[in-house]
DNA sequence: ACCTGAACACCGTTCAAGT
DNA sequence: ACCTGAACACCGTTCAAGT
């Protein structure tokens, strides 16, 4: 005679995403996860295979979902304002979910991370806007440079590295108008719907 | 009857540092340190406050590495060559003892962290050789600028995060070149004698 | 003075047994 | 079909007892 279910996997990512987001990635045991959803442990096994699963779920939830945010940043008139805007939206999802956003580039486990089709709206938003400001010529370093600014900038400002004082908002504006400065010199603005590319960047669908 | 010492807080330092480099955070347990050094976990707590304090012993000493690692790469001629000079090493510093490298940005609890006066030396020499480059008016979010670059471009690099091709090296030497062309522009060229800080700038000896 | 076994409160995960 | 208790192999840490 079968037993009635008594949550369900969305139920179990988000409870997890809770306890994620107030305890750290350690805190997101197996056990606290059956008391918020209300079974004992092992009964979790049913809808998850692993812990590291249900920290691949979470984090793929986060990468969509930043992919939508960027996406809303662009409302794609002036190509420099919406490469700032995208900085500004990166840092502030960022801030309102910390422990979530480190799932994004934590060095984790391969079965850990999420999956690589959860992350490619992002991308692809960095991509044709940052095309549009430069051109196609050195967007992929240039997109790394930009990246790896932004989530170190970031990741020192959440783990409190900042030690020195000053102002750390100036410090990022200071950091995105030379970083377009360097990328994009003047001279080489491109019309944005010529450099769009026409399909995504991202290689590998999972 | 005293019982004779039968390991050193300096071994269980290099144990733990050995353990961690190999197994990562979470593979560095007291059981296993335990195990390395020839006597049983309990025993540690005579030398060693907790883990937490461990991992801190251990990213204090890296931090110093580091420090020591950035202040010969720079021989103080001329100062651009020595910016890149510290951005390689930083680089090639932490591909080779990536793990341990990951002690001095992670966002760990206070008591885990490594004590501020291990990392003066590295800050000295970048606000040093970056007040040559630039001279003093921004040097501070220039700083926050190369080294969030720095970190986060390392990190992903370790992280296996990027994932779009294309040639790595040449990414980290583009944004290197752009970013002092960015944070520097060669009519701001100063000589270094003149601006290098006097002493320290890090604020809070612990 | 240092080391140890036993103990406690946790983990992730498996599995046989229940309904 | 789903849930559970019991179990196993781990953790960090404390403490009384040994030498």
């Amino acid at each position: 005679m079968p037993t009635p279910a008594h949550t369900s996997l969305e139920a179990i990512v988000r409870a997890g995403r809770a306890i994620l987001e107030a305890e750290g990635l350690a805190g997101l045991t197996m056990h606290r996860v059956a008391d918020a959803v209300g079974v004992r442990p092992p009964s979790l096994y049913k809808r998850v295979r692993n812990r590291g699963e249900l920290v691949r779920l979470i984090g793929s939830d986060v990468a969509r979902e930043l992919g939508q945010t960027l996406d809303e940043a662009t409302p794609g008139g002036d190509p420099r304002a919406d490469l700032r805007s995208i900085a500004l939206a990166f840092r502030s999802f960022a801030r309102a979910r910390p422990q979530a956003y480190r799932l994004l580039f934590d060095p984790l486990p391969d079965d850990w991370r999420p999956d690589s089709e959860a992350g490619r709206e992002a991308v692809d938003v960095l991509f044709r806007v940052l095309s549009a400001v430069m051109g196609p010529a050195e967007v992929l370093p240039a997109a790394r440079t930009l990246v790896a600014w932004a989530y170190g900038f970031v990741s020192m400002e959440l783990a409190d590295t900042f030690r020195l004082g000053g102002d750390v908002d100036e410090a990022f504006a200071f950091g995105i108008e030379r970083l377009m400065d360097a990328l994009a010199p003047a001279d080489a603005m491109h019309d944005q719907a010529r450099f769009a590319p026409a399909k995504s960047v991202f290689p590998d669908p999972r």
